[in-house]
DNA sequence: TGTACATCAGTGAACGCGCGTTCACTGATGTAC
DNA sequence: TGTACATCAGTGAACGCGCGTTCACTGATGTAC
């Protein structure tokens, strides 16, 4: 046997926690990704980062810790598409699609999203992981549905929708083609078919 | 100490495996919609049943072969509302209005579905219960686009949509709205959101 | 109608496994002098 | 610039737990005579 494999882990790497933080967060979305909730253990997080499991008790209090923080990511990541959606055209309409398609390519590079938002992770998490996916979705419904009511203010929308329902709406323009890319290995095509999908909703909420 | 409580379950109670087999999968249901797809264990499906783990082996090879015949009898509920719509109206636009909100019913009364569909269950299931699930959404999907092709030839849906979209996006009227009710414990009106998105939907789908 | 027997649903003890978590420790890193 | 020390990220052994699964058994049920 070769005596420097005996010694385990000779060169030790220590990075600071914030850096590690953000490391356990990514490799816990990646884990998702590729292997349903399942596949997300602390275990696996840790040989992911080239670590001993009890490492991440340095940066986590616990699972449920780390659960939180993923789903604070993921939040974030989806108001910033809103934001950065209305900041490319002030045509309502035009920011609707640009936050489908924003969405819809979200999920597609990172579908830990989906699993995270209906899987065991929250089943079996505190009911306040249950608690901040809604406070996360209503605050990203809100910004949809506050597009929907410019865009009537501008003459564009039909003032005979209700916005909050508009912006469901536009959720289920992304959420079952996301749902039918994960079932179909990839085979699906997300885009064309938001793009498909939007020429309806368009046609639905254009005032004549 | 009570010397019959010291004859373990004195009176056993013996039922044919068909109707074993249905009430495995009622309550492998039943634990998924209460308690998450983590509450589905073999031990709490016995205890469900008043059995003892090990019995269930005599009526499924494992785990995983329940798994299979939950999402045989959803798929069945399904396709059984589908046919149930066609039914029960000759217009196609009523009957597709009709699938969506039998489908939100569904879902409402049995939301152990969009945990299946997203969850471990799948993640953790040998790929054989990926392909079940595609198999079983794809049939779903082309009866809906068949009622979107014969209501365009009865002339009372748009030429130039494309019939594959406008199923997926009949998904995305109640897909959406189960996973708002879901993260707001029920306090999301599915039905409402429903008849709604129906009239977007409706004035998007509508021949001029 | 009564008895003998084959069938097979249900039992309970035991198993190996991976999981999240703890704890006393080690030793690399940055700071104070 | 060089040394002593506090900090704290990372270690590894150990734990209790619930899980799916096996296996030799028991005895209720239906059938053949």
């Amino acid at each position: 046997v070769n005596p420097r494999s005996q010694r385990a882990r000779p060169v030790r790497e220590k990075l600071a926690t914030e850096v590690r933080r953000e490391q356990i967060v990514a490799a816990a979305l990646a884990l998702i990704s590729e292997r349903g909730p399942r596949g997300f253990s602390l275990a696996a997080v840790a040989r992911h980062l080239g670590l001993v499991p009890s490492a991440l008790y340095r940066h986590f209090r616990n699972k449920e810790e780390i659960i939180e923080a993923v789903l604070e990511f993921a939040g974030a990541r989806l108001l910033a598409n809103a934001r950065a959606a209305e900041q490319e055209s002030p045509d309502a309409l035009e920011q609707l699609q640009s936050i489908a398609l924003l969405h819809a390519r979200f999920i597609r590079e990172n579908h830990a999203i989906p699993h995270i938002v209906f899987s065991e992770v929250l089943a079996a998490g505190h009911p306040e992981r249950k608690a901040q996916l809604a406070r996360l979705v209503r605050a990203y419904l809100e910004a949809i549905a506050d597009i929907v009511r410019r865009g009537q203010r501008d003459g564009v929308i039909r003032t005979d929708v209700d916005p909050a329902s508009a912006a469901v709406l536009l959720l289920g323009l992304v959420q079952p083609a996301a749902f039918l890319w994960f079932i179909s290995d990839g085979r699906f095509d997300v885009t064309r078919h938001v793009r498909n999908g939007w020429r309806l909703y368009e046609a639905a909420m254009l005032k004549d």
